[in-house]
DNA sequence: GGTAGAATATAGCAGATTGATATATACACC
DNA sequence: GGTGTATATATCAATCTGCTATATTCTACC
């Protein structure tokens, strides 16, 4: 089953449920918002949105402009938005990449508060125990692994604390407002 | 040009330089070492080594085992080991995803010390001037953006700052020892 | 003692993605 | 006048992912 196309396919429905825009405006928004994953290239964009035109969650205003690429801006359309809804509150589940929760916190405006508060506690309980999983392994081997074993670990024990920091900050601050 | 398979190909090449193992000891070396990128998936594993053996840079020895598909263990060559240090070496160039940055740390065995030195201060020098982009574009937009684009943007430099405490940290441990 | 499930191992494939390229205009800078 | 960047769409080969198939052994549970 295409999982990552549809994951493509529900971040650009995201997109469109705040401003309608063309495939080349989604590219830059992403690019603007997502650092540690690639962006995704119009590749993958333009096809994505010809599907979602074909399944009624889009609908596309051509701009025609003489000696020009006609500008197509998209928009969102009613089922668009309850297709969005029901996806955007489903767990990413319990072995999602990064990718996944990068996605959910761009689509933030489209998620309820108790969905978002639900995914950065989810996102939480994930890198406790991946935090966990390293702490113990890097014990199990005392001082002997190779330098690459010890440089990958304690990089991603640096950045799994300081996730797990900015979790708590965004969640008591989500629950404080 | 195919530049991720070369990725994935220099990557396996570095782990058979230190031990000689199967694709499936490959796959769970990766597995324990890359948390934040996902794992290569066999299906590139496999062609990977293939090509990697007609390029003459590492050689198999078949296990065979009566009754069981037979197990076979690679080995770096000379000409492998030739090859790894010049692109092991090399910059990962100025807007290289994390995913260049870990396969270098993972594969720091296979580097000189000044090598490593290059790769971290280069990154360094990456997720600083990430940050800074940030920071601009936040001050620019003043309390107004949407709640996606603000959680994306703290979130990011959350793990910015704490990667470059972390690069400063091991630069000054590698050149202290 | 059985059996369900995880780990070990390799391999193929449909569908999706990347990175590059092609096309075409506008605008700024030297 | 040339060079580079931004706007804007689209296609394509090479590649990668996630899934499935195949087969054995080891472990855990009842």
């Amino acid at each position: 089953m295409a999982h990552s196309s549809l994951d493509v396919r529900y971040l650009i429905l995201g997109l469109l449920a705040q401003h309608p825009m063309s495939g080349y405006d989604v590219r830059r928004f992403l690019k603007a918002r997502s650092w540690l994953i690639s962006t995704p290239s119009f590749g993958s964009i333009y096809p994505a949105l010809r599907a979602l035109e074909q399944d009624g969650l889009v609908t596309v205003d051509v701009l025609s402009r003489p000696d020009r690429p006609p500008r197509k801006s998209y928009s969102i359309t009613e089922a668009g938005r309850r297709t969005l809804q029901v996806w955007a509150e489903q767990s990413a589940g319990p072995g999602a990449p990064l990718k996944a929760f990068l996605m959910r916190l761009i689509l933030a405006d489209s998620l309820s508060q108790a969905g978002l508060v639900a995914h950065l506690t989810e996102r939480r309980s994930q890198v406790a125990a991946h935090q966990a999983t390293i702490e113990d392994s890097h014990s199990s081997v005392e001082g002997g692994g190779d330098l690459g074993r010890r440089l990958t670990h304690s990089y991603e024990l640096a950045l799994a604390a300081a996730e797990l920091a900015w979790l708590d900050r965004t969640l008591s601050e989500l629950s404080g407002q």
